[in-house]
Formats: structure tokens, C-alpha cells, sequence
DNA sequence: AAGGTGACTGGCG
DNA sequence: TCGCCAGCCACCT
């Protein structure tokens, strides 16, 4: 049984990777770093982005809710996943700055603890 | 197995 | 605020 299938980059990183970025709820967006962070690697930022680059088609995986540190769309525009993703992200309702990037301060995700900016009050 | 590339981040000027 | 350089880690050939 068994056999991993690897799958392509099924790798533990890349697997790990997925499986956080599937955590990304909807109308949220979070950096390669944050998602590096929650895998255990802080430093693999471009892991992240290299794991989401070997990503398939038909994953369901919403790669388009990971953005860079600016909250800025950083992907190839020459295969068109540039407007993609920005298209996918005006779906989940995210709100874009006039300068042409995302307000993280708005749509921001600290992972699956909350870290919310506008929450921890108590009660 | 080894080398090169990159959907990143942080520090400086 | 924006642009450039160096560092790190994972993926691909």
C-alpha cells in the first residue's frame, strides 16, 4: 500500500506547505515567510515559493492567498497567474490599495492562532 | 549526487 | 519611500 506517492513534489516540506497555505481562510492573505514559519522553517521563504511553483493545476491548494512581505502579488505575469491570482483574490472579497497591493493591515493572516489586529480583547 | 534557479526576506543607502 | 546586495532554503534538471 502505501507507496507515498509522491506525486510530484510531495515532499514533507512542499506537503507541510499545502497543508498550512489549505489553513489560509477565505478573504485572508498571509507572506511566504509567515507560511515558512508555520512549516518550521522561518528562513524558507522561497521553499514556500518554489513548493507553490511545483504546485498542480488541479490542487486544492488556494496558492493565491500567499503574497510577499508588501502584500504585493510577486508570481510570473508571463503565464498570466499574475492577473490569476488577483482575480481569485477579488473573488475572496480582498480589498487592493490604489499603490496596486493588498492591505495587509485589513487581510493579513498570523496563522491558524488568530493574531488578529483586531482582536485578544477579552471580554 | 551536484549545480543552478527562484512565486522571498532583511539590511543599507 | 524605493532600489540594490547578500543570505537561506527548497525545487528542478
Amino acid at each position: 500500500m502505501s507507496a507515498l506517492s509522491p506525486g510530484g513534489p510531495g515532499n514533507r516540506f512542499a506537503r507541510r506547505v499545502y497543508q498550512v497555505v489549505r489553513s489560509i481562510p477565505e478573504g485572508r492573505v498571509t507572506s511566504y515567510g509567515a507560511v515558512a514559519a508555520l512549516v518550521g522553517s522561518p528562513r524558507a521563504a522561497r521553499g514556500v515559493g518554489a513548493a507553490l511553483n511545483a504546485l498542480p493545476p488541479d490542487s486544492d491548494v488556494p496558492w493565491w492567498r500567499v503574497v510577499n512581505r508588501n502584500g504585493e502579488v510577486t508570481i510570473p505575469s508571463e503565464l498570466g497567474l499574475r492577473a490569476l491570482q488577483r482575480t481569485l483574490l477579488a473573488a475572496e472579497a480582498v480589498t487592493f490599495l490604489p499603490s496596486g497591493r493588498i492591505d495587509l493591515d485589513r487581510h493579513a493572516w498570523s496563522g491558524p492562532d488568530g493574531g488578529w489586529p483586531d482582536e485578544g480583547n477579552g471580554t
